[in-house]
DNA sequence: GTCTATATAACGATAGAC
DNA sequence: GTCTATCGTTATATAGAC
């Protein structure tokens, strides 16, 4: 499935600029969404965080979707390249291993921002129309899944929930960024039945 | 953590009886959560759901916060029992074991009703507040856990997480219940470092 | 880019008849 | 146990001034 694949084109998640305005508003759904959920989370809530009114708001995104996009669109961007660099690969061990480890740095360096996403049925629902986003997630399956045996998929779904909730769950919060890592990256292995290391010695 | 822990008593999830009427509201009460999330479900799709009018579903539960209430104490009741034959081991493994091989058994028969719930903002928020959920809640974690290191807490963190998704997630919605126990209990094993079972056989 | 003001609909919840 | 009818509030979304 990674062998050979030829270099897709991007989805186009990395070069969206956003202005400041847009960038507080996405800022404050995020959070406020982890909260209350997207299908709980209002226009006036987001304007009253940032401190303006709603119509401004409606004035940077012309509906709570294109928020619920936009908001998706950004935490993605970061995965994008690393399932370029990984679809580079041209063995499946190897591409998988450089994927789970940009997934998880990028899981903590946002601390479960793309698992609340993740995991709400208001942000699955909208994405689950979007070819965009299908496509995407095809591809992130195509380099962690080797097969189409049941054994893999059953992996690769746990895979992806220990790692979302190992950075977002309560126990963890306050387990700093660096141990999180390590235990992750080993767990990850014990998982897919690859060596552990010793050291947890890379920079991010 | 677990060794010369005293029987505690029961958060009394399991004695709740409901009648036929509440029954239904919640099985529909389920449903819709897992499709919109709790802050998208409305008393109105409930009621239309199962063919009433609202002020019908208000006849049986007070609030809409008394449902999702309810609708946890239910789909958490069979993990009491579960968990109260555990706290009966007294060594920390053994109790562990049990528990998780109870927990998959649950997860699987309802197929991520409680996974479901977990991961629902507006109802980890609700439960937050009741002090019957969070005894149960550290009692579990007290049978998970056996220290408090950071170790532990992350590896408990992505075990959750790993059983959660490994029954709900699209990949595994072909994945036969008994391919899917065998490979969750797998898994966890290799996740906590405990010997891998050769036979999966092992009644319900 | 932000505001006030407003239209229209749906929300949670209650009262009282049957 | 279910209904009709209703209250007060909030929701998404828009129009138009500054």
């Amino acid at each position: 499935m990674v062998a050979g694949v030829s270099r897709q084109a991007p989805s186009g998640f990395r070069f969206i600029t956003r202005s400041a305005a847009q960038t507080r508003i996405l800022d404050a759904a995020l959070k406020l969404i982890a909260e209350h959920g997207a299908a709980g989370t209002s226009l006036q809530m987001i304007a009253d965080a940032i401190g303006v009114t709603k119509a401004a708001v409606y004035h940077q995104f012309k509906t709570k979707e294109q928020i619920v996009v936009a908001l998706t669109e950004r935490e993605l961007g970061g995965l994008e390249e690393a399932l370029e660099a990984a679809e580079a690969h041209d063995d499946f061990p190897r591409a998988r291993e450089e994927l789970l480890r940009r997934v998880i740095d990028l899981a903590i360096e946002r601390r479960g921002a793309a698992s609340t996403l993740q995991f709400d049925p208001v942000v699955v629902r909208l994405l689950a129309g979007q070819e965009q986003f299908q496509r995407f997630i095809q591809r992130l399956y195509g380099v962690l899944i080797d097969d189409t045996s049941e054994d893999a998929r059953v992996s690769a779904a746990m895979l992806s929930g220990a790692i979302a909730v190992g950075v977002m769950h309560p126990l963890v919060a306050g387990v700093d960024d660096d141990t999180l890592r390590s235990q992750l990256l080993r767990f990850t292995h014990r998982l897919i039945g690859a060596p552990e290391e010793s050291g947890a010695g890379d920079g991010g």
